[in-house]
RNA sequence: GCCGCUAUCGUCUAACGGUUAGGACAUCGGAUUUUCAAUCCGGCAAUCGGGGUUCGAUUCCCCGUAGCGGUACCA
C-alpha cells in the first residue's frame, strides 16, 4: 500500500496576495492532485501585527476562483476551524515545552534589547546566556510571571542535511544556526514551529515553498528530530523575480493577484503564465517545430511534474503574460466572452456611465465580436466601445494621419457628400451590403482626389471619433442608419 | 560580513556526453488591410569566465564571477 500524497498551500493572512503565491498554490495543488491526494489549505496567521480582517475568506476566494480548491482546511465563511494557527496555540506551547524536556530547546528570558546587544558580531551564531540556567532557576523565574521565549537549542559540530526533492542533497554546518525562537513571548509560535507541528499533525508528506525557506531547513530538522517525527519530502521552488532585479515586489509593479483580475487579465491565462514560470511539461518535442504553451488546469495537473521544474529563478515577462491573455480571449467562444466581460465589468468597472451601459446592452455581443480579438486585457475594452454609447468629440481634423495633407473646407465637402449618399440607404442597416458601402466611399474619395483610405478615416474620425476603431462597416451598422447620419452632419 | 541557492538568445525555456544549440514572447522586415489590432511568412539573437574529466562537454567536477535568497519574539 501506497500512502496517499498530502500537500498543503500555508499563506499569512495579510491581506495581499502576492502572485508568487498563487504559483506556489498551484504546484502544490497539482502535485497532490496528480496522485489522487488531497491537498490541504492551512492559515499561518501566527503574527498579530500583520493580521488583516476579512484576508482568510478573500483568500479561499481567489484562489477557488482559479479552480484551485482544497480538500481541507478553513470551513468557507464561518468558523475557520483547526487549519487556522490561531486556533491552536495549546498545542504549540505544549509542544514546545516537550522539546525543552527532550533537550532540543530552553527557556530565554532576555528581553529583545538586550538579544540585540548580543548580536553585534554576526558572524557568531546566537546562543543565549540562558541555554544553560539551571532548571531550578527557569521555575523561579516562571513562578515569578517573568516574560521568556523558548529557543531552540541547536547543538554543537553537527551536519544537517536535507535532500530536497528539486535541488537535490544540501548541508549546514550546525555552528551556523541561529538558536532561534519557537514560542514568541505572546504564547503565539513562530513559522518554524508552527510548520512543522502542523506539517506532521496534518499528515503532509510533500511540502512545497518558496526557496526563501530553504535556510530554515536546518532548524526544522533539528525540530523534527526533537519531536522524533520523520522529515517529509521537501522541495523549494525559485522565487519569481523582477524584471528590474529583485524579488517581484509591488513597488515595481503590480504583483496583486486581485489587481491582476482588476486589469482583466483571465484567470486561466495568468494561470498558464504562472505554470510555465519555472516549468516546462515533459512531451516530445520535434526539430524545429512550435511547441505546446496553453495548458489548462486540468491539463497541467495530469502533466506536472516535480522532476520538470526549474532550479532557476525565472523572470516576471508582462509582455508574455499579455500575450497569454491575448490567446485565450481570441480562443473563447463569443458567448462565453460576452458573459466573462459582462461579470468583469460589474465587478470591476470603475467608470459608472459605461458600466451602466454595458450591463444593460441585450446587443453587447455584436459590439464585442467586433473588439474580442483585436484586446489583450478586458480593460481595454469599454474605450474601445465607448463611441457607441455616447458621441465622441471630433478631434481636429487635420490633426489625424492622412488628413493633414488636405484642406480642411474640402474635408468638409466630403463628408457632406457623404452623408447624402447615406441617406439613400435602407433604413434597416441590417440590409447593407458591405461591398456596396466600400464602393460608395471609394468613389466618393476618387470624386475628392483623396487616397482610399483617407476617405474612410474621415468617416471613421465622424463616426468614432477617433482615428482608431472596430470595424468601420459592422459599427455603422450597428449604430443604425438615423445615427450615422446625425454623426456626420 | 556570514550561510545557502542558481547560471542557455533581452525574457520564458528545449536539447540519453555527439544537434546546423530547437521553440515561444519581445524586436526587426515582408504579406494582408478602410484605422488600430489580429493573423501568416521571414530575419536578428544564447551555452558567464578559467581550469579539469573525456575521443568529445551546454550537459559531469573544481575555482572564480555575477544574480538571488536568508541572516527578526515576519512569514
Amino acid at each position: 500500500m501506497t500512502t496517499t500524497v498530502r500537500t498543503r498551500f500555508a499563506p499569512s493572512p495579510t491581506g495581499f496576495f502576492h502572485i508568487g503565491n498563487l504559483r506556489t498554490a498551484l504546484y502544490s495543488y497539482a502535485l497532490a492532485k496528480g496522485n489522487k491526494g488531497v491537498f490541504v489549505l492551512r492559515v499561518e496567521d501566527t503574527d498579530k501585527k500583520r493580521y488583516v480582517e476579512g484576508s482568510i475568506d478573500n483568500l479561499i476566494q481567489i484562489i477557488t476562483s482559479f479552480g484551485i480548491d482544497y480538500d481541507e482546511g478553513p470551513i468557507k465563511g464561518g468558523k475557520y476551524g483547526p487549519y487556522v494557527q490561531s486556533e491552536r496555540l495549546e498545542i504549540y506551547k505544549k509542544k514546545a515545552e516537550e522539546l525543552v524536556e527532550k533537550g532540543y530547546a530552553y527557556y530565554c528570558f532576555l528581553t529583545l534589547d538586550e538579544v540585540n546587544e548580543l548580536k553585534v558580531d554576526k558572524k557568531i551564531a546566537f546562543r543565549s546566556p540562558h541555554r544553560n540556567l539551571s532548571s531550578d532557576e527557569v521555575k523561579d523565574r516562571l513562578n515569578k510571571g517573568e516574560k521568556y521565549v523558548i529557543r531552540l537549542k541547536v547543538p554543537s559540530n553537527r551536519t544537517l542535511t536535507v535532500f530536497d526533492e528539486l535541488l537535490g542533497k544540501i548541508e549546514w554546518d550546525s555552528n551556523t544556526i541561529d538558536d532561534t525562537v519557537l514560542l514568541k513571548a505572546d504564547g503565539f509560535p513562530t513559522y518554524h514551529l508552527g510548520v512543522v507541528v502542523d506539517d506532521y499533525m496534518m499528515g503532509i508528506t510533500h511540502i512545497t515553498r518558496g526557496i526563501e525557506w530553504l535556510p530554515s531547513v536546518p532548524k526544522h530538522i533539528l525540530l523534527f528530530e526533537g519531536f522524533g517525527y520523520p522529515f517529509p519530502k521537501v522541495a523549494h521552488m525559485p522565487v519569481i523575480l523582477d524584471p528590474a532585479g529583485g524579488k517581484l515586489s509591488k513597488r515595481k509593479g503590480n504583483v496583486s493577484t486581485s489587481q491582476f483580475l482588476e486589469e482583466g487579465y483571465l484567470e486561466e491565462a495568468l494561470l498558464n503564465f504562472i505554470m510555465l514560470l519555472g516549468w516546462s511539461p515533459n512531451i516530445e518535442r520535434k526539430y524545429g517545430e512550435r511547441e505546446r504553451e496553453i495548458f489548462s488546469l486540468k491539463e497541467f495537473v495530469e502533466l506536472f511534474d516535480m522532476k520538470d521544474l526549474n532550479k532557476s529563478s525565472p523572470v516576471f515577462d508582462r509582455e508574455k503574460l499579455l500575450w497569454f491573455n491575448g490567446q485565450y480571449i481570441r480562443n473563447m467562444g463569443v458567448d462565453k466572452f460576452v458573459e466573462r466581460f459582462r461579470d468583469w465589468s460589474k465587478k470591476y468597472l470603475k467608470d459608472d456611465f459605461m458600466q451602466n451601459k454595458i450591463l444593460n446592452d441585450k446587443e453587447l455581443g455584436a459590439k464585442l465580436v467586433l473588439v474580442k480579438d483585436r484586446v489583450h486585457v478586458l480593460s481595454e475594452i469599454p474605450g474601445l466601445l465607448r463611441f457607441f454609447y455616447e458621441v465622441i468629440k471630433i478631434p481636429n481634423l487635420l490633426e489625424v494621419k492622412g488628413l493633414d495633407s488636405y484642406k480642411s473646407e474640402d474635408l468638409k465637402k466630403a463628408i457632406d457628400d457623404y452623408s447624402k449618399v447615406l441617406s439613400s440607404y435602407d433604413e434597416d442597416s441590417s440590409k447593407w451590403i458591405q461591398d456596396n458601402w466600400v464602393a460608395d466611399i471609394r468613389s466618393l474619395a476618387d470624386k475628392y482626389a483623396m487616397k482610399h483610405a483617407d476617405m474612410f478615416m474621415l468617416v471613421r474620425v465622424y463616426i468614432c471619433g477617433s482615428a482608431f476603431s472596430p470595424p468601420l462597416f459592422e459599427a455603422m451598422q450597428i449604430l443604425g442608419k438615423e445615427e450615422c447620419i446625425r454623426r456626420i452632419n
